[in-house]
RNA sequence: UCCUCGAUAGCUCAACGGUAGAGCAUCCGGCUGUUAACCGGAGGGUUGCUGGUUCGAAUCCAGCUCGGGGAGCCA
């Protein structure tokens, strides 16, 4: 007999329905009465439980009525229509097997656990109702984003997540070495002599692929990365992890219009997918996580994106009735409070800010010709807030010359991102999307340690 | 790193200066269609750690540890 999944039995049921058939699953929960009884089954593939019903005719009935929440079995019978209301149909056992039989002090309980107790035991809170939603979705949304950019003729590269170079200064770095910690080797000047370390030099985890994109992206004139990032900050915020994942996509010959015509494009993409094809995931989310989500994200689709520049959104904060902490003046850098009233009360949908003034951004930003501003662009969400950054990159070497000599940075660091300018440098363009506040903006969950499996937060690497 | 709130049974919480409790979970018993099933019973605690105040501390004070929320940094 064939072994079913249990997705498989929901999304084509007729198929299976007054058939034998076999499932591998865990109890979800067990009700029991002196003969006969019912178990909830789930065996990963599908969101919804499969009832199964068994009687005192089972060999081991007496056993299987003990079975505790956790338990792994194998069940053999018949699917029948149900009469119970809150299911289509059911799986009337003829025999069942105890694959692994679980303790009484499992920890997970059919009551609602906090997300905060969840997370010290994350090795079991995937087989929660919360947590499978949200890692399936999660895995959906990165296909999403592959099939995008796949569709659109990018390559996917590789960036290094070792490194040698501190990217664009995005953040602290985490030192990768093999120099022993008791006896460090120093040099005639008493500084740590990284000459003898493994790569013969100082290097750390990547904050950002985008340089090494930017290299790649001059050969195949459209490339995207996808891949783990790591950030020594002592950030202890919902929106902030030291391990997280980021797409970067880059494109030659491109401007910052472009550049937000593609996020916009991509974030609708991944929206509808998600939608389409996690319909019980997002019916949960909207139901238990955030009542207003699936009307959110329907919205999303259907409007275009807000725009506004900078100066524009400080004038905007700056007539607002609203009245906010941190001072709202030109040249200073957009609050977390100014930027919830852009995107939540000013536009109520995604919003692109662009055009920041210079000193407040990367190096490599393009130069607008009011020589005071770079064409840069946030999207930031209603909820989430900054979910994209990006800009279109200086490919005139003089501008990017001067600019890194203003800021202190060495040609030497740097001379194969200053070849791109000299070697048939093109305009271009790109931008960094943090995976796991897509997964917060699409599910509606507040805090990015519930949307990736392990995470890595400051004073928390356990698992 | 700063501000703020919190830590009591396996989980979710109550008790707020005078003998530490409930629901769920677990174990035992009952129940012929359940839906976070229901009904009855039992076991389960160094009240986060260290020190202090008090006749007496879960409760008040100090420090520490861990966690939540806010800020900064950013994706």
């Amino acid at each position: 007999m064939q072994t079913a999944v249990i997705r498989e039995l929901f999304k084509q049921s007729d198929k299976h329905l007054g058939k034998s058939i076999r499932v591998h699953g865990w109890v979800r929960t067990v009700r029991v009465s002196k003969s006969f009884g019912f178990i909830e089954l789930n065996d990963g593939t599908f969101f919804t439980n499969l009832q199964v019903v068994f009687e005192e005719s089972l060999d081991n009935f007496a056993e299987i009525a003990r079975l505790v929440t956790g338990s792994a079995l194998t069940v053999t019978g018949t699917l029948v229509e149900s009469p119970g209301a809150k299911q289509p149909f059911e799986l009337k056992a003829e025999d069942i097997v105890i694959v692994g039989s679980c303790a009484p002090d499992y920890p997970l309980q059919k009551k609602r656990h906090t997300f905060e107790f969840l997370r010290t035991i994350a090795h079991l809170r995937p087989r929660t109702n919360t947590f499978a939603a949200v890692f399936r979705v999660r895995s959906l949304a990165a296909y999403a984003i592959h099939k995008f950019f796949q569709e659109r003729n990018f390559v996917y590269v590789h960036t290094p997540v070792i490194t040698g170079s501190d990217a664009e200064g995005a953040g602290e770095m985490f030192r990768v070495t093999t120099l022993g910690f008791d006896r460090t080797p120093r040099n005639e000047a008493g500084q740590v002599d990284f000459t003898r370390d493994f790569f013969g030099r100082e290097t750390g985890l990547t904050v950002s692929g985008q340089l090494e994109a930017e290299t790649y992206c001059q050969a195949f004139g459209r490339v995207y990365t996808f891949g783990p990032t790591f950030r020594a900050e002592n950030s202890h915020t919902p929106r902030h992890a030291a391990e997280f994942w980021m797409i970067e996509p880059e494109i030659a010959f491109a401007d910052l219009q472009d550049d937000m015509h593609l996020a916009e494009d991509m974030m609708k993409y991944v929206i509808g997918y998600v939608l389409d094809n996690a319909p019980e995931e997002m019916d949960f989310f909207n139901k238990f996580v955030d009542k207003s989500l699936l009307a959110r994200l329907a919205n999303v689709l259907q409007s275009d994106f807000g725009h506004v520049t900078y100066t524009e959104a400080i004038d905007i904060l700056k007539n607002a009735s609203e009245k906010f902490e941190y001072p709202v003046e030109w040249g200073a850098d957009l609050q977390t409070e100014h930027e919830r009233y852009l995107a939540e009360k000013h536009m109520q949908k995604p919003v692109f800010v662009t055009d920041y003034p210079k000193q407040i951004k990367a190096f490599y930003m393009r130069l607008n010709d009011d020589q005071k501003t770079v064409a840069a662009m946030d999207l930031l969400v209603p909820g989430v807030g900054e979910i994209i950054g990006g800009s279109q990159r200086e490919e005139r070497p003089a501008y990017l010359e001067q600019r890194m000599a203003e800021l202190g940075l060495s040609h030497e660091d740097y001379w194969w991102y200053l070849d791109l300018r000299k070697y048939g440098g093109t305009k271009h363009a790109g931008y960094g999307l943090g995976f796991e506040r897509l997964i917060m903006y699409l599910t509606g969950m507040g805090n990015i340690r519930d949307v990736i499996s392990f995470p890595r937060t400051p004073k928390n690497a356990e698992f």
